[in-house]
RNA sequence: CGCGGGGUGGAGCAGCCCGGUAGCUCGUCAGGCUCAUAACCUGAAGGUCCCAGGUUCAAAUCCUGGCCCCGCAA
C-alpha cells in the first residue's frame, strides 16, 4: 500500500508531536502543513512563526498559511492536493463541511479530553481545574461541529498531584501523537466503528483568559491549588503584593494545599519550606514564585530578597 | 524602534538618584557550644560590580553602544 498523502494542519505546540510523529513514520505523505499566519510575539512584538511552522521547515515541508481556512479559494487549493486524509491538532479555527469532506477518509482530530468531556478551547487546563482524577486524549472523525465528532479511539491518563498544565499538556501530547498513528490505518482500512458521542455528559471548556489566573483568596485552598497548577505556565496564577510604587505582581508556579487558617490572602508562614497564605478555607503553601522582573525562584531563595512577613495580606 | 524591571563573592538582594573603604540574608570552610542538630556563638575564604568605549583626580554609581534574563502587552 503507498504511503496516505496526509495534510498536516495545527498551529500550537501541542500539534508538534503529532506531525513529527507523520512526518518520521514511513506509512504517510505528508504533502503540506497548514497552520494560522505568523503573529506578532515576544518583547519586540517581531512577527513568530507557529510552533508548527517551525518544525515543519525543520523537516522540510510544505508551509500553507491562510488567513481564513474556510475561503473557498484556499479549499480549492487544499483539493488540488488529492489528500486521503487531513489530520487536525490545535489549529485554531472552524472547519466548514466544505473543507471536512475534501480527502475521501475524511478528517481526524487530536483532541487532549475525554469526549463529550471538555469539548472547546482549553481541555487540559479544565480538566485540572475542576479536580478530574483522569483525563486522556480522542481521536474523533470530525463534523462541522465544536469537538462533536464521532469517536475514533482514546486513551486516558490519570492527572497526578504534581502534575501541572504544562506536564499535562507534554503527556498528553505525547499520547496523541502514539494514538494518531495507531488509529489512522485502522481508520483507513475500515476497521473502526466511529462511535457517536455520549449525549449525556458533554461540556464546554471555555478559553482561559489573563483575568483567570488572579487568584481569589476567598475561595477554598482545594480549589486554588487545581487552578496554580491549571494555569501553569499560562496564565500563571498570580497575586499582589502591597508596595511601592504600585502593587508588585507575583507569580506563584507551585504550591500545594495545607492546614491553616486566617484572613483571606494572610501570609501565616514564610520559611524555606514555603509561604503560606490563608485561603477561605484551609492555606496555600507556595513553594515556588516569581516577581515581575526577576526569574521564578525556590520559596527559601526567593524570602532571601524579597522578604514576606506574616500578617501581610496578598490581594 | 509597543511599555517596563533587572544583570553586584556559590544563591537571593541592598548600594546607583546625590561618583570617593564592596554591604545584607543565606550557603561554604574552620573553630566553639551542645547528648545532638537543619539551632546558637566566633572566625575565615570567596567579587573582572554583564561586556566595550567615554567623562572624571576618582566610576558598581554619570554618558554612549552592545549582549543576556524577566514582567506587561500582543
Amino acid at each position: 500500500m503507498p504511503p496516505l498523502r496526509i495534510i498536516f494542519m495545527g498551529t500550537a505546540e501541542l500539534a508538534c508531536a503529532s506531525l513529527a510523529a507523520l512526518a518520521d513514520s514511513g506509512d504517510f505523505h505528508v504533502l503540506a502543513v497548514v497552520t494560522q499566519p505568523d503573529r506578532p510575539k515576544g518583547r519586540d512584538l517581531k512577527l513568530q512563526p507557529s510552533p508548527v511552522k517551525a518544525l515543519a521547515l525543520e523537516k522540510g515541508l510544505p508551509v500553507l498559511q491562510p488567513e481564513k481556512a474556510r475561503h473557498e479559494p484556499f479549499i480549492q487549493e487544499l483539493r488540488a492536493l488529492q489528500p486521503d486524509l487531513i489530520v487536525v491538532a490545535a489549529y485554531g479555527q472552524i472547519l466548514p463541511q466544505a473543507l471536512l469532506d475534501v480527502p475521501r477518509f475524511g478528517c481526524l482530530n487530536v483532541h487532549t479530553s475525554l469526549l463529550p468531556k471538555y469539548r472547546g478551547a482549553a481541555p487540559i487546563q479544565w480538566a485540572m481545574l475542576d479536580g478530574e482524577p483522569v483525563t486522556g486524549v480522542t481521536i474523533m472523525k470530525m463534523d462541522a461541529g465544536l469537538d462533536t465528532g464521532d469517536i475514533l479511539t482514546q486513551e486516558s491518563t490519570p492527572i497526578a498531584e504534581d502534575d501541572n498544565a504544562q506536564t499535562l499538556h507534554d503527556r498528553l501530547a505525547a499520547i496523541g501523537a502514539a494514538l494518531l498513528v495507531k488509529t489512522m490505518p485502522n481508520h483507513v482500512a475500515g476497521k473502526i466503528t466511529p462511535r457517536p458521542q455520549p449525549k449525556e455528559g458533554a461540556t464546554y471548556a471555555r478559553k482561559i483568559t489573563k483575568e483567570d489566573g488572579h487568584m481569589d483568596w476567598k475561595l477554598p485552598a482545594r480549589v486554588l491549588w487545581n487552578r496554580v497548577r491549571g494555569f501553569t505556565p499560562w496564565p500563571g496564577a498570580y497575586a499582589f503584593q502591597a508596595a511601592q510604587p504600585k502593587p508588585r505582581l507575583i507569580k506563584l508556579w507551585s504550591a500545594r494545599p495545607v492546614a491553616g487558617g486566617g484572613q483571606p490572602g494572610e501570609v501565616l508562614r514564610a520559611d524555606k519550606e514555603g509561604v503560606v497564605i490563608a485561603c477561605g478555607e484551609g492555606a496555600l503553601c507556595v513553594t515556588s514564585l516569581q516577581k515581575e522582573g526577576g526569574r521564578r525562584m525556590e520559596a527559601a531563595d526567593f524570602l532571601r530578597g524579597n522578604p514576606l512577613q506574616p500578617g501581610e495580606r496578598l490581594a
